[in-house]
DNA sequence: GCCTATACTTTGCATTGCAAGGTAGGAGGG
DNA sequence: CCCTCCTACCTTGCAATGCAAAGTATAGGC
């Protein structure tokens, strides 16, 4: 699976994560596996926990320490009420920038062959 | 319309400048009236013209003044090869982006109710 | 004891979108 | 003639984000 580009990834990453504890209480490592089954590539440690905590600090997560019989103890997320609202502006947002590129990428299929 | 937040359109919009004029040659001011048409709001053109500026610069484009009849000169911008190949590259890893967004999208419009 | 996998954090850098301001031509109204 | 708007381009400086790199720490296999 190539590696999608940081920059593509800008923005959009903090939906994912979103979207992805709304599944279900996670916690960092955890995610990163999703992500990558998802689809995502290999996402970095140095990407995903900032991100966690900047989102943590802002209300729309919340963590609780849980201890691991396999290892050291994990930082489980669940969404919150706001976090909640963000995924519900966030949706339309990439839904509305995903068909905008579907009509550029489209429209170049037709014409480039 | 509503305006894609600038962290979403990260990355996307170089790809999104670049296909465009790959249907044809254009200039800064008539891109942004195509990016709104095709639905990713009003790009300022603080944004449009340095990214021009900057693919000209790494010669994924390439520009030539003409006059216009109705207002100030125009600099029209044509892909280049290295142009194409940056197309070439950028789809395939837009769509693995789409598509892994559009798995957890998908997923969420289930649970949701 | 050492190495690997698991698990989280912090610092500093590079990239990119954009607000704000500047320059300038042509057309129309006052 | 001036003022305003639309057209058309450029530059500076700031904010947000992804990530490499380095550090800390637990558990299990050799």
């Amino acid at each position: 699976m190539a590696k999608i580009p940081s920059q593509l990834l800008k923005g959009t990453l903090e939906g994912a994560l979103l979207l992805i504890i709304a599944r279900g209480e996670t916690y960092g490592y955890a995610v990163q596996t999703t992500l990558a089954e998802l689809g995502f590539g290999t996402v970095p440690e140095g990407t995903i926990y900032p991100l966690l905590l900047k989102m943590q600090k802002q209300g729309l997560i919340a963590a609780e320490r849980h201890a691991s019989k396999t290892g050291p103890d994990r930082k489980y997320y669940h969404l919150t009420a706001a976090g909640q609202t963000a995924i519900a502006s966030f949706v339309p947002r990439w839904q509305q920038l995903a068909q905008a590129m579907a009509r550029l990428v489209e429209a170049k299929d037709e014409t480039s062959q």
